[in-house]
DNA sequence: GTGAAAGCGCTAACAA
DNA sequence: TTGTTAGCGCTTTCAC
């Protein structure tokens, strides 16, 4: 920058104010300026930009597993809604664990990070979150919301797991099996929550037997349909409350030659790419990711600019893609 | 920094030192300068960091369409062999496009990266990888390659699509028509001239009509397909390129009520978590997403390390999985 | 309209 | 074993 500077027979901060147009220059200057960048080819350096400023544009995004396409693509819409707003955005991965957590919300912190987007694992809202808020980094939940005072952004659960089992129990069945997520965050308990008021609602009692824990990966979900679908009593309708959840009991269903909708009607939260490629077609309820990352970053932006309202807790609609599974012809 | 210096003591350098390790200090004064710094709760700064040392102990990657399960898995076996070696992961979406990568690429090089990962665009080599290169940034390409002097990894192609069209052929087919990917870059071609060396092997002739352009959009793919199976003289086999390509082929097949392998046998190039959930089970050729990422960031870490031997190019072999989707029983 | 100068918070020679 | 000091490359007040 001192050579730009010298080569254009101005001071640094000349070069400096028309790098970022921060204050009116002679339009004869600019010219010499920008001449003598185009001539050494400098490229002004981020990072001491950062220090002296006190910003870095920078966003840190911890989530759970990338493989996912659902976190996929919310990392898309996320990296997308960010980069117009000219912020860059450092992933770390926290494998749903709050000691991996622990080290991406340090790494990112460190880094001086503007702001944070974190899809929570479980626990976190007692070791990881109040670290975070407790540097002022402007913070905002995706994806699970836990009770911190930040703002929220996160798809329709509860009332969308109750359409799903509302529209099995329309059609007849009367024992509805549910797969759970992971234990302990808060898309798998309303979800949950969902499917229960949707029984209670019709006077149906909630049979534990047909209360399926997943985890959060698809061997144990097969595992557990497996298990359930082999036994003598089965249940006539099953509901997936996420996309993993759907894959395990996929193939538990195929490896027991079951057919849907025939054998046992399926309905499940989260759409796929090919869902109207499987034969039947899956009745989904699909998230608007697009959306919840748009806001998450709308929301961050906002206090990253200074706004000190109240934390907003924002619910993002899903779709109902009634297909075939459900066995509705 | 200074204030942690004060509670302890000492000078800054010493809590410098205790805090990296870098000389040795006496471990009375070290678990003072450790007192003062849980006391203060003091937290470096990473940028101030950066800029004294001249290292940001950051990675950038450029990728396009992170929605693709495909890329998402990538980025997960790259984020995770990073943050291993303590280094940190900027992403940036290129859209598979020239302008948007120079533009990733330009904010990456501004916040010094140590290095770069970069998947990249038709046409990169003669605008955005010059200037990487030019920075003296270290760079591995990845996925795709292209004619620049660095280091690359990338699957298995020609030989995995040869090995794809050569099962069909020993099953009997000679009209087998192929889905490719995106034009002009080098997994689109070498997976091409894979599918053309396997019919010059048995001296059949390519067809024309049966190479099908799919660009990267299932959307086209599934156009090109419905309009060939719709015709007259439709061929007895598919080869798809990429997944992409995989599920428009099948959305067109399906709309057509063209089952497979009755009506068409079909292989592809690329893996689905789903593929043995797809009546019939999808005969695949599956890439070593995880290999790939992991080999990149070595790669990528020897040179940050300085070392300055001839550049590699790596090729991971994929696995064929023998489903049913190509007739066998 | 432009420049001088004081930092931003750290690292790493060099000294002691 | 520890401290002093000179930057790293920029932004930004303040003065002209």
């Amino acid at each position: 920058m001192g050579e730009v500077a010298r080569l254009a027979g101005v001071s640094a901060s000349t070069v400096s104010h028309v790098l970022n147009g921060t204050r009116k220059v002679n339009i004869a200057t600019r010219l010499r300026v920008e001449a003598a960048i185009e001539e050494t080819g400098y490229r002004r350096n981020g990072v001491a930009r950062s220090l002296a400023a006190g910003r870095t544009h920078t966003v840190g995004l911890s989530i759970s597993a990338l493989t996912n396409p659902y976190f996929g693509g919310l990392v898309h819409a996320v990296e997308r809604a960010l980069s117009d707003a000219g912020y860059v955005l450092i992933v770390g991965d926290s494998h749903d664990d709050v000691d991996s957590e622990r080290r991406v919300v340090d790494s990112l912190l460190d880094r001086q990070v503007d702001g944070m987007i974190v899809a929570p694992a479980a626990g976190s809202e007692r070791t990881t979150l109040p670290k975070i808020t407790c540097t002022g980094t402007p913070l905002v939940l995706i994806d699970r919301g836990v009770d911190v005072g930040s703002d929220q952004v996160g798809p329709e659960n509860f009332s969308s797991a109750r359409s799903l089992t509302e529209h099995l129990l329309d059609l007849g069945h009367r024992r509805i099996a549910v797969v759970r997520g992971l234990a302990g965050i808060s898309s798998t308990t309303e979800r949950f929550d969902g499917y229960s008021a949707a029984l209670a609602d019709r006077g149906i009692a909630i049979d534990a037997d047909l209360v399926l824990d997943g985890d959060s990966s698809t061997d144990v979900a097969e595992r557990e349909v497996h298990a359930l679908m082999s036994g003598a009593d089965r249940p006539t309708a099953l509901v997936s409350l996420n996309n993993s959840m759907t894959i395990g009991t996929l193939k538990a269903l195929r490896g027991l030659n079951l057919s849907i909708p025939g054998d046992v009607a399926f309905l499940c939260y989260d759409d796929f790419e090919w869902s109207d490629l499987f034969e039947p077609k899956l009745t989904a309820a699909a998230q608007d990711v697009e959306t919840i990352g748009v806001t998450a970053v709308e929301l961050l932006l906002r206090r990253i600019r200074g706004l000190d309202d109240a934390p907003q807790r924002i619910r993002v609609p899903t779709t109902f893609h009634h297909r075939n599974s459900c066995g509705c012809t």
